[in-house]
DNA sequence: CTGTGGCTTCAAGTCGACTTGAGGCCAAGC
DNA sequence: GCTTGGCCTCAAGTCGACTTGAAGCCACAG
């Protein structure tokens, strides 16, 4: 079986290698060994890190993806954790749908009338609940 | 007119007073005065305090925020901006939902099958389509 | 033999948005 | 008089996810 470099799965994965040491540090991906000084890692790093992509953009944090992975290979993921994530991508989705919706008729609602119009003032009060933990950008 | 003490703002505003405080420093918000040493705020605050969680919620950064509101009171929003924030959140809002519905599906598909289930699969692609600029939870 | 490129380690730096801590002022209540 | 609470300033710390820098090994090309 043929074993990567670690600046191959970076170009394969679209990932700097410095942020696979990272990975690795923190247990998130294990090189199969060394060749030399060199990490070699087996192609299956890369489902791993697809899986670790996928974590992240659903909003897990890199402790909760490797809890999630467990050190093995298998990913042993919690379907109840899933599913609660779910719900909570779910909230987030209609709040940044309101936002979106109100962003789009601030664009064009008249100037001088921002504060006083009834749906900037709605889109004030949806914002009042928002209490940030992190960001979000696409 | 009456003022605010610094506590009764982030009483009202639902915000610790220290990030009132780094707000002020940040030239987000700004007192009318001093009572001795202590900061007087008028109700006008309070929108102001609105709009910049709004602006949060949009994703904006303070700087993009400060720049928006202006030194002044009058929020002079750049329109363009906000629509083009509205497209930015058009496309995090469908990421988010493709991931939802792949994330309930891996809920209730059964276990060992995750790396061959079609569906799986897609939701990987998904995830490798997507790179993390900043984070995003409710 | 001397680069050059790609890898190695380890420590420290970065970024955004705050928070925390130390040390102090001032007014009201006991 | 003394404590208590709420405010003040300024510097430094925190958190997550990386990135950057310094210093060095190793193999292959010219």
């Amino acid at each position: 079986m043929p074993t990567l470099d670690i600046g191959e799965v970076a170009r394969r994965a679209g990932l700097p290698t410095s942020t696979l040491r990272f990975y690795e540090e923190r247990g998130l991906i294990a090189a199969t060994g060394r060749n030399g000084l060199r990490r070699q890692f087996d192609a299956g790093v890369l489902q791993r890190l697809a899986l670790i992509s996928l974590g992240r953009a659903a909003g897990f944090s890199l402790d909760e993806i490797a809890a999630m992975l467990g050190n093995d290979g298998q990913p042993t993921i919690d379907r109840v954790q899933l599913a609660a994530r779910a719900d909570e991508l779910d909230h987030s989705i209609r709040r940044l749908t309101a936002l979106r919706d109100s962003l789009r008729h601030a664009a064009v609602c008249p100037a001088a009338s921002h504060l006083e119009c009834p749906s900037f003032q709605k889109l004030l009060r949806v914002a009042e609940r928002y209490r940030p933990r992190r960001k979000s950008r696409s």
